[in-house]
DNA sequence: GCCGTTTTCGGCCCGACTGTTTTCAGTCG
């Protein structure tokens, strides 16, 4: 049994015991078991004792064990013998948890969605003590309503608070917000929204969010916070947090999360004989601080600054004890070296991109429209691309301060032949060679495909390399350490695209291209000039997997990235 | 169930909101 199925079973356990009635203490022990497991970098055969893990002691030890030399766990299987296993989907239903439906089961014989919805429907629940009417109608509204996708993908999310976030600006109560939640985090789903929000009148903003937000359910309502079923086709529920000028910072860090890694704060708070909470840091004398920004309040700590997107709860204290974060900033990004005009599928003029990239205070952008075959896209032919060569050179001419390099974003064809001859990619700056057919081949074609590209002299850098569309569509079936392992075998660089339908590598799969010592960029394959600004998101996701930014090509300044692309390949 | 530079026993992260209750438990994030 391997580590994730490990992990699994012993949350599976703590359901049971929440669904049990157990101390809620035992519960969070398996989970916490199983994170401890999970946050350990070396897999099950490389630990050598358990119990030495911190929130693995003796009887989690045991369970896991058992679960190496057996593939099942006598505790699990005793629990699964005596609790229904109907009783752990109820645990979805928002409102239900481990206590009211120990009762359930116990005091109406519940033991799944069917049962639960009979005894509703005969007026039972609302006859027993802790139960009332409105609970049994609202366990009934939840039964009936169709589950909806526990995750959403970012590009959604993002779309529907960047329409949020034009309402907010419009409302007068409100002085300041930010998103927060696993959006600031930059995760690639989330189930939420989180908007923290400072204001004066609370009640007055809620009642102004109400009128011009497009709602479908208010959740609950108070003076701090209210949650909300907006009325978009997912029902996205979003949270909004009222925060004064002074716990802003704290109410963002709060909100922030994750709830990982404020308990990680709370402990560290705690051994200093404070607390930390929304509102501030409360002193052993009863005193609380509150702070101007989230760094002052790590510095407080004795922390460097921590960027939302490792906020996991895993060893960011630690290395926020030991110094700054070595990771890329968005003001290490001096170019973009993959975005399109209208001489293909682009939306905005060569010059318009080009003067866009400049205003962002950029040194360098490259042009890299699509190749011949990508009809589609409206790809150039060997005697466009000529023209656009030197269309390129005269807008070039028009800059001092900025430089945009020739380039392409060649197909790499469905038989593994490239786009263009090698005649014409030696008079470009830059080639890019991507996949945009033949999706559902099997792995060795796919692979021999991108194994050609990296082998071409030419090709400098492999885009989106999975090829997915984040909420749409998986991508090709690629060997990702395998590309990797070519990419360093020729000298090839890697994208992190950074437009938000892609993401595209993973930061799971940058971490190990890092390691490899692979180069990367970011680029935000922009198609219009709104598109450029999302390469934060490139930059986000290279922070959650720690990239420095010595590995990100385009942090190099001007003459460094015109050296490395004079050279030849490796 | 886990843990110990306050502790081998008695804690365990903190607060808002709802629905059930007349002071609080359960759920949620």
């Amino acid at each position: 049994m391997d580590k994730k199925q490990i992990i699994k079973q012993l949350d599976m356990i703590a359901v049971y015991l929440e669904i049990k009635g157990e101390n809620t203490f035992k519960v969070a022990a398996y989970h916490r078991a199983g994170r401890a497991l999970e946050n350990d970098p070396r897999s099950m055969k490389e630990i050598d004792d358990l119990s030495k893990l911190k929130g693995i002691g003796k009887s989690t030890a045991q369970v896991i064990e058992e679960l190496l030399v057996h593939g099942q766990s006598s505790v699990l299987d005793a629990l699964e013998k005596e609790i229904p296993r109907g009783l752990i989907d109820l645990l979805r239903l928002p409102g239900l948890g481990g206590k009211k439906i120990g009762r359930l089961y116990r005091e109406l014989d519940v033991i799944d969605r069917d049962s639960l919805r009979k005894v509703c429907e005969q007026g039972k629940v609302r006859l027993l003590s802790g139960f009332g009417e409105k609970t049994e109608k609202h366990i009934l509204q939840a039964l009936s309503e169709q589950q909806r996708p526990a995750e959403l993908a970012v590009p959604y999310m993002l779309e529907l608070a960047e329409k949020i976030m034009c309402i907010l600006r419009q409302i007068k109560s409100i002085k300041r917000f930010s998103y927060a939640g696993s959006l600031r985090r930059t995760k690639e789903k989330m189930k939420d929204l989180d908007f923290v929000i400072e204001t004066e009148q609370s009640e007055q903003t809620s009642e102004d969010l109400l009128t011009s937000l497009p709602v479908n359910e208010v959740v609950g309502r108070g003076e701090a916070k209210m949650t909300v079923l907006l009325d978009d086709p997912a029902h996205v529920s979003v949270d909004f947090r009222f925060a004064e000028k002074k716990t802003y910072a704290s109410m963002l860090l709060h909100f922030t999360g994750s709830q990982a890694h404020n308990v990680l704060l709370r402990r560290l708070a705690k051994t200093r004989h404070e607390k930390i909470s929304e509102y501030g840091i409360e002193r052993s004398d009863g005193s609380v601080l509150t702070f101007d920004s989230e760094t002052a309040i790590y510095n407080y700590f004795g922390l460097t600054y921590i960027p939302p997107q490792v906020r996991e709860g895993k060893q960011e204290i630690e290395w926020a004890q030991e110094g700054a974060l070595p990771f890329i900033k968005c003001s290490d990004i001096k170019g973009d070296l993959h975005m399109h005009s209208t001489w293909s599928d682009g939306s905005h003029t060569i010059m318009e991109m080009a003067s866009a990239m400049r205003a962002k205070g950029y040194a360098y952008a490259c042009l890299t429209d699509h190749s011949r075959s990508l009809r589609v896209a409206n790809g150039l032919s060997f005697e466009r691309l000529d023209e656009q060569i030197s269309e390129v050179a005269r807008i070039n001419k028009q800059f001092d301060d900025f430089t945009l390099f020739s380039g392409t974003e060649m197909d790499i064809l469905p038989d593994g032949a490239l786009d263009y001859p090698d005649e014409m990619l030696k008079k470009l700056d830059f080639v890019i060679a991507s996949v945009h057919s033949s999706f559902s081949q099997d792995r060795r074609h796919i692979m021999k495909r991108l194994e050609n590209a990296c082998r071409n002299p030419h090709v400098r850098l492999i885009a989106h390399p999975t090829g997915r569309l984040l909420g749409k569509r998986r991508g090709y079936d690629v060997d990702v350490e395998q590309l990797i392992e070519l990419a360093k075998e020729t000298g090839t660089v890697l994208e992190l695209n950074a437009s938000r339908s892609r993401l595209d590598l993973s930061a799971k799969w940058l971490d190990k291209v890092q390691k490899a010592g692979v180069k990367i960029a970011i680029n935000t394959d922009s198609h219009s000039l709104q598109m450029i600004e999302d390469m934060h998101l490139g930059v986000e996701t290279a922070i959650r997997a720690g990239i420095r930014p010595e590995n990100v090509i385009n942090t190099w300044p001007i003459n460094r990235i015109r050296d490395f692309l004079l050279q030849k390949k490796r």
